[in-house]
DNA sequence: CTATGGTGGTTCAAATTCGAACCAAAGGAG
DNA sequence: CTCCTTTGGTTCGAATTTGAACCACCATAG
């Protein structure tokens, strides 16, 4: 058991601005999506991901670690999203207890009215106050963390 | 109106980098602190805040802004800390409306022992992974977007 | 075929979250 | 001094969240 390794002042200073901005950038996105779209910051993600899958179709399991969010929340936010009409359970062709979540026409329409609105607001807080160098700092730093943390490995399938 | 400013592929890349790692991490975090000390991330920030403020105290606005919380999170929040000794609350001299949050002994005690648990989760899920360089990118753009989103601006008292 | 262990999803209870409504007190205006 | 607007905090109700318990089904070993 060695000492602690605390954190020197740079490390001090990185992490609560990255905290603070995670934090308000979070709040900002939740609550811009909500007045425009009444979706969820995770709604919205599902249908994100739902658009860029084959056949518009993921299983539950996967969109769960794809997204981030434990399997009830999943199971809760797509019970939401299907009461809206943007999403459908299908059963899974190759596993009898499998279900598909698949997109909707009107969840694709949906998605096209509001990605506008919510990139605005990622733009505007984040992406566009990174220079390309910096941005391509981010995502190696960005990319390192989530491997680390057992990101859903590329190309898990 | 213009077009939509939509994302380039770099731009995309970096933002899902970010968006998974931030989710992963703060998952991380959360559950960490649970096991280890039955304390919330925001607990755990409030407990940081306050230690690190003159008198080991500091009105709940400020607080509340600090952490990024709403009003009645953080009332929540300091309730729990109320319940287990960590935290007292004591009435503002100069303001007979204001609430002042005031760390205890017991609460520095605590947040002693549980920040070295807590720090080596930020260091090996992120900080660990930046050279100074990447560390000093990252620490640019997260104030950027920061004071972009209204951050409580520095020494705002 | 049948027992067994593991995985996919949902359900359930408990804890949190936020915003809106609300009360108390501060700060000015007249 | 009194009225009115603003600010600090708490309370309340509704929406979400998560982990644990649970059921159905695949898969592998006998």
């Amino acid at each position: 058991m060695k000492e602690t390794p605390w954190l020197d002042e740079r490390e001090l200073d990185a992490w609560l601005a990255y905290l603070t901005a995670s934090h308000l950038l979070e709040r900002r996105i939740e609550e811009q999506l909500k007045a425009d779209s009444g979706l969820t910051h995770d709604q919205y993600e599902i249908l994100v991901r739902l658009s860029s899958a084959p056949g518009r179709a993921m299983r539950m399991t996967e969109l769960a670690r794809m997204v981030v969010v434990s399997k009830s929340g999943l199971t809760y936010q797509v019970g939401g999203l299907e009461k809206k009409g943007l999403v459908e359970r299908t059963s899974c062709p190759s596993d009898d207890r499998g279900v598909m979540a698949v997109l909707t026409d009107e969840g694709t329409r949906c998605l096209e009215r509001t990605a506008p609105g919510h990139l605005a607001v990622v733009r505007a807080y984040l992406i566009d106050h990174c220079d390309p160098d910096e941005l391509t700092t981010m995502t190696r730093i960005m990319r390192k963390a989530a491997t680390a943390m057992g990101a859903f490995p590329p190309t898990s399938a």
